[in-house]
DNA sequence: TAGGTTTACTTCACGCATGAAGTCAACCGA
DNA sequence: TCGGTTGACTTCATGCGTGAAGTAAACCTA
């Protein structure tokens, strides 16, 4: 397999193209990036017609006390900007699973709260979600594997910049 | 941070949740998959406009013997679907970076080659590409984590349905 | 207390991804 | 050689994500 992607002409001048061991990395990221989504994201649609970040979404307010929380909390926790939260919120809120209210101390503020239909959605939800993941990643892993990943993933988390 | 999505209420019955070490191997993950491809197209699609699905297609047909595949190869190679790859074929086939034919020795098979001008859009875009590779992940991490990476992803590597 | 700035969020137009259904070529079996 | 099957794509409707621009509340600062 062409592992590398470097086109095959003149070479740019100040970029220093990548060694052999850094290539693999990439590649493998690369395709962690590209095909993992998909396969984690497929059951959870099918059966519950929810996207890894509308899962996300739901199960975080879930836990939260009183299953209400910032809007911009949420975002961060669920790994998405505030914009793609909103829009995500108010598709949610249409079938009757959130609702929105400003913060009564900080009209900025808008708290996102989980309501019971809601609930009722994440909790069918989550085994589906658990399952996906066991098959398409853990059961892959072994003890080792799993912390490696967390230490990667860990070095490597970033934060999207709508949310500062 | 809530970093479990497990609902409050009563859990199901038949899959067993994660425990700590998975949570955490899981979170990482999810965050790769959530943060890391904005991290790594904005480069491309700021200043070449391009996907980084694109730019594999792209930079895959450019190494390739005479500048051609067959789609399926191709599609294997960037880590998508046929599907997908026929999509984004046409839109380049549209802006004369790339031309298909059907394969003289067996008409099932589509030959994808790139055109001089889709030649210098990857030449363009390669360098863009590399220096985000090692602004979102390589430079962060050492030259272990990079093999763990690579090695976790060699496990997780899985294909798109409709390639078999 | 007025003007300007920052913060938190919302909206919308655009573009890409998905996947089910369709097309067309080649192969296979009787 | 004809019908069925497999293989390799292609198409299109639907829906989500992105990011730039907008709104509105609160916080300065003089």
């Amino acid at each position: 397999m062409a592992a590398t992607p470097e086109p095959a002409g003149p070479r740019s001048d100040d970029v220093p193209w990548l060694d052999p061991a850094e290539k693999e990395a990439w590649t493998g990221l690369v395709s962690l990036i590209l095909l993992l989504p998909g396969r984690l994201e497929a059951p959870l649609q099918r059966e519950s017609g929810l996207t890894l970040f509308e899962y996300l979404v739901l199960s975080h307010v879930s836990e939260a006390p009183e299953r209400r929380l910032r809007m911009s909390e949420l975002a961060f926790m669920a790994n998405g900007s505030l914009s793609r939260l909103s829009n995500v919120v108010k598709r949610f809120e249409q079938r009757g699973w959130m609702e929105r209210s400003p913060d009564p101390g900080d009209g900025r503020y808008t708290i996102a709260a989980l309501t019971d239909a809601g609930y009722e959605v994440v909790v069918a939800a989550a085994p589906v979600h658990v399952r996906a993941v066991r098959q398409a990643a853990l059961d892959r892993l072994d003890a080792a594997d799993q912390a490696a990943l967390a230490r990667v993933a860990e070095k490597l988390r970033v934060r999207p910049v709508d949310l500062a």
